[in-house]
DNA sequence: GGAAATCTTAATGAATCGTTAAAAACAAAT
DNA sequence: ATTTGTTTTTAACGATTCATTAAGATTTCC
């Protein structure tokens, strides 16, 4: 099999050698393009399996250039490499449609993690193409394809759509901590004040929901997020 | 298994064969780099275990070079070598993101000590990549991603982001000095009187919470920091 | 003994969260 | 186009959680 094929967009001359020979070193092809411009003429005359873009850049920076790579490819995964941890450029990151990013500086281990797991999530992806849209949660029984919440006999209680976002997203992190900031991302697409006060509103008709097992419970982690428990 | 990889940057000749002999005969892998830069040349053509800097040196100081390893890589534990034991010296090097500091002259063996301390700290955690949130404290169990402290059968106690964090840090530093300077330095974001104060307030709390357990103790180092004591 | 460091309790004010209700936005159907 | 019903957001207010500061007591170090 051949090497995974990366694009590395890097203006730090430095950093960006250091980089790919690391990358190199761990058994990728590396092409490294020093500014956003010349990543997208590469991006255009190869075949990649995986983008890691430099946020800030001369002539075209990180995020524009991903909206541009979007346009050709939407699948293809990109890692954002930040400067600084602004929830700005994470936002920004991932309305773009980022798989991940990273703080510089930055372990390259850890760099080399997370491609590795982006790789093998994608790959594993296409194979099974459907993702999880049944759960068990205590006594009740959510189909966040039909939207309804199930509990024994009764008639289901139809959800919508926010709330089944919510709760379903609750229920992939069940009985761990569901970031607040997550979810305002994934589910509102923005993270403010009132986005988040409308969270609080959609937790409190879920938990009204699911005031009937009384093994069930979500849970807030002050500033934290929300914890869905059950057994 | 491979000896450990030691990178000793330290300018004085005589002082530094010494120091490299001694690590040698305790099984160790030393390289030894006679100034900043060469120090930095060797760190990025090697793959290091931990990094021993002396502070004072000729062309690039133990803090600069420091601060370029973290560009590459942000977990590899330094301990600086610090001539003097200025309060600033110590404050910088936690800055930059010392894991521990010794005053010269010192004892070798404590150096050894160190060394192996935090190695030991590092890989149990390192090898997952990710952080690790759960600990063994006595007979308490601390799940630092969910905030929450628990004792035998009872209801986990609920701690507060600062309880947790701070009782974190003393945990990874079990039965060994948690620096009072450094807790400040990565909790509090600064060092100063009020945020002693503060965290003497916290070190009050997490005892109250600790004290059902008689194994389990902090105890105060005067003028050095705290140490969390438990089997 | 006296200065510096530490311990502990309590008070304050700020930030976060919970809940209800009303307003606004949206969609489907007349 | 207007009506009707649903969904989502905004507003308001109370409750809770949290970090800091103050202040006096106690301990440690020289």
């Amino acid at each position: 099999m051949s090497n995974k094929k990366i694009l590395l967009v890097e203006d730090d001359p430095n950093f960006g050698i250091v980089l790919k020979d690391y990358l190199t070193l761990s058994k990728f092809d590396v092409t490294h393009a020093k500014d956003g411009l010349e990543g997208l003429i590469e991006f255009k005359n190869n075949d990649f399996d995986i983008c890691i873009l430099d946020v800030m850049m001369p002539r075209k920076d990180g995020f524009s250039l991903a909206e541009d790579i979007r346009k050709t490819n939407k699948e293809i995964p990109i890692i954002f490499l930040t400067a600084k941890s602004m929830k700005e450029d994470i936002l920004k990151g991932y309305k773009v449609g980022a798989d991940d990013y990273l703080n510089k500086p930055f372990d390259s281990e850890v760099l080399l993690y997370k491609i590795n797991a982006i790789l093998q999530r994608k790959s594993s992806a296409m194979d099974a193409i459907e993702e999880q849209f049944e759960f068990q949660i205590g006594r009740f029984f959510l189909n966040s394809k039909l939207r309804q919440l199930s509990f024994d006999k009764q008639e289901p209680i139809k959800l919508s759509p926010k709330e089944n976002k919510l709760l379903k997203m609750l229920a992939t992190y069940k009985n761990d901590l569901m970031p607040r900031e997550l979810a305002l991302i994934k589910i509102w697409r923005d993270d403010n004040y009132f986005t988040s006060r409308s969270m609080d509103v959609y937790i409190a008709k879920l938990r009204k929901y699911l005031k009937e097992d009384s093994e069930v419970e979500i849970i807030n982690i002050h500033g934290e997020g929300f914890r869905l428990i059950a057994k």
